[in-house]
DNA sequence: GCCGTTTTCGGCCCGACTGTTTTCAGTCG
């Protein structure tokens, strides 16, 4: 098993102790390792070999133990027991918005529900409301949590969020009352996707503002509302809270609401070391009984300063070692949306996109590029009507003719997205390829194939001398499809070795490669692209979420290609392997 | 279950909000 394979059983554990009552604080310890697990830089098969798990902090005797037999047989006794003693019916409750451990297991005790169809009978038949402990509102509200299940647990896109959000934003932040406004939470970290938004808001009359907040109009359902907190949920099922707090204590809120969670508390024991104790209340010495003696703090970068650190920005507040980076101020200057200068990987009608050449050389020109590039499918892709060599050469006739024909300012470059097939070749002639300006290779077909295979596979497709960047390295969908399983270690090595790109596909439902992957990478030398994979000209603007992608990876401008000029880009496809002229 | 310059036991964040309660328990973040 796979460190998120384990950080998963590790999940379900928690859980299944929650339901069985027990220590809040064993079931946080498991959920501490899952994602500790998640977010573990070295290689878990080393670790386990080597037994050095227990050096992580959070792994103790029982962890390590857990985790290395479930990384060397694929299952453990431990969680087949703990499954088999409880309800599987009563884990599916927890999903229903305010039902805990506690009034699950009340309600099995007390009335012996087992299936959310028997929930949903006790709550109509009133049987639930006349429990003790529960109520008339109780039971309307487990009624209404049934019927919204699977709009209210699933998580959402981050761009999908960005849709909701922003319009929110600018909304508080033109009230009279409110003198600061951010979003916080995974949605400010840019995680790839997001359970719920956080809005703070700095102000000393919170009550018109909260008024504001949920009587929105695409508001559905408000879920609290109080002086100073309250949640909503709009049509999409998405959860959205507010908090408002006094002006002086903005930056705290917007730092501990931010999180992660994991970075919370690498700073918490960081001011408890000096003396201090840091909350969403302030930074006060720790024998200080209240605020009243708190720092001063007009952005989160003065909390970061009184600490002895440089400012962390909020992508990279993982919990990753960034307090320790930043302690020796090594935080790197991220990359910003406005170094991009081009894309590669784009489709136009030539295959399955819906707009002509010239329509997406428009629209390039128009955000300012200095040049694009096309990569139609190759012809394997029947069903996105790849192009055949003949196709290609013809292609590569209208880009030059469009390029001397002086009508747009952007250049645009000949480029392919030849499918790497089963065994690693590439789709189309060595000659072919070689004509065009550059190759994304990337699989598209037989991805059911096991690990060893398709690392092999992609290896020898980046070995091919044609090829330039590679494409979605995983294949992986967002909350549809995992990726297909490969060794990244090594394709990231081969790559390297290899002078090849391998892209960021910003695409919001791909953002492939993971952002986990990108820090170690980059540090040994891998240069990457943020290539939209636009299929119509609106879709280059998926490149602010690549941008995303890159900064939660500690990328900066130099390990990016589409942020050289025209002319260095043309220099680099000359002489085919752009990352080889960067590690000389 | 984890952790340790109060180190092998006893803490581990804690406050806002809701609903059911007459003073608080459960949930949530």
């Amino acid at each position: 098993m796979n460190k998120s394979d384990i950080a998963d059983v590790l999940n379900e554990i928690a859980t299944l102790l929650e339901l069985k009552g027990e220590n809040p604080f064993k079931i946080r310890a498991y959920q501490n390792g899952a994602r500790k697990l998640e977010t573990l830089e070295s290689d878990l098969a080393d670790l386990v070999a080597e037994g050095r798990l227990k050096e992580v902090a959070g792994f103790g005797d029982a962890l390590a133990q857990k985790i290395t037999e479930l990384h060397e047989t694929g299952g453990l006794e431990f969680f087949e027991k703990l499954k088999a003693s409880v309800e599987p019916g009563l884990v599916s409750m927890l999903e229903i918005p305010g039902l805990g451990a506690k009034k699950i297991k009340a309600l099995h005790k007390e009335l012996g529900l087992k299936s959310i169809e028997e929930l949903k009978e006790a709550c109509e038949s009133g049987s639930v409301a006349s429990l003790k402990g529960f109520g008339k509102k109780t039971a309307e509200k487990i009624l209404s949590g049934i019927e919204n299940r699977e709009a209210y647990g699933k998580r959402h896109l981050w761009w999908d969020a960005r849709a909701v959000a922003e319009p929110v934003l600018e909304g508080l932040k033109a009230l009279p009352e409110v003198v600061e406004a951010s979003h916080a939470g995974s949605f400010r970290r840019k995680r790839e996707t997001v359970g719920d938004l956080d809005f703070i808001v700095a102000s000393e009359t919170p009550k018109p503002i909260m008024e504001w907040f949920v009587n929105q109009d695409d508001v559905k359902e408000v879920t609290a509302h109080g002086e100073t907190k309250s949640s909503v949920r709009f049509e999409s099922g998405l959860q959205a809270d507010l908090r408002v707090v006094p002006p002086a204590q903005f930056a705290f809120a917007l730092h501990h609401f931010t999180g992660s969670k994991d970075h919370n508390v690498a700073m918490r024991q960081r001011a408890l070391a000096k003396g201090l104790s840091l909350s969403e209340w302030g930074l006060k010495p720790v024998e200080d009984e209240d605020f009243s003696n708190s720092k001063i703090a007009k952005s989160e970068a003065d909390i970061f300063s009184c600490l002895g650190l440089e400012y962390v920005p909020p992508e990279l507040r993982e919990g990753m070692g960034e307090i320790e980076i930043a302690e020796n101020g090594g935080i790197p200057k991220l990359l910003r949306g406005d170094s991009i200068r081009g894309s590669f990987h784009n489709h136009t009608t030539a295959s399955d996109g819906r707009c002509s050449l010239e329509e997406m050389t428009e629209a390039a020109e128009t955000l300012g590029w200095e040049y694009w590039g096309t990569a139609d499918h190759s012809k394997a892709s029947f069903q996105a009507n790849g192009l055949d060599d003949a196709r290609v050469l013809e292609q590569i006739k209208s880009i030059e003719a469009l390029n001397d024909s002086g009508r747009f300012s952007t250049h645009v470059f000949a480029g392919i997205e030849c499918d790497i097939l089963g065994d690693g070749t590439l789709d189309l002639a060595d000659e072919t390829l070689m004509a065009l300006d550059y190759v994304v290779a990337s699989v598209h077909i037989s991805m059911t194939q096991g690990e060893s295979e398709m690392t092999k596979r992609l290896i020898r497709a980046i070995e091919h001398p044609a090829t330039t960047m590679l494409g979605h390295l995983t294949g992986r969908i967002l909350l549809r499809r995992e990726g297909y399983k490969l060794d990244v270690a090594k394709v990231v090595d081969a790559a390297i070795a290899n002078g090849v790109i391998i892209e960021i596909n910003a695409n919001p439902r791909r953002l492939d490669m993971d952002w986990r992957f990108w820090r170690q990478a980059a540090d040994k030398g891998l240069l990457t692209s943020i290539n939209p994979d636009a299929h119509r000209a609106e879709h280059f603007k998926f490149v602010s979420a690549g941008v995303n992608t890159a900064r939660k990876g500690w990328l900066s401008e130099k390990h990016v290609f589409n942020t050289l000029s025209l002319a260095e880009v043309k220099q680099a496809f000359a002489r085919r392997r752009p990352g080889l002229d960067r590690l000389k």
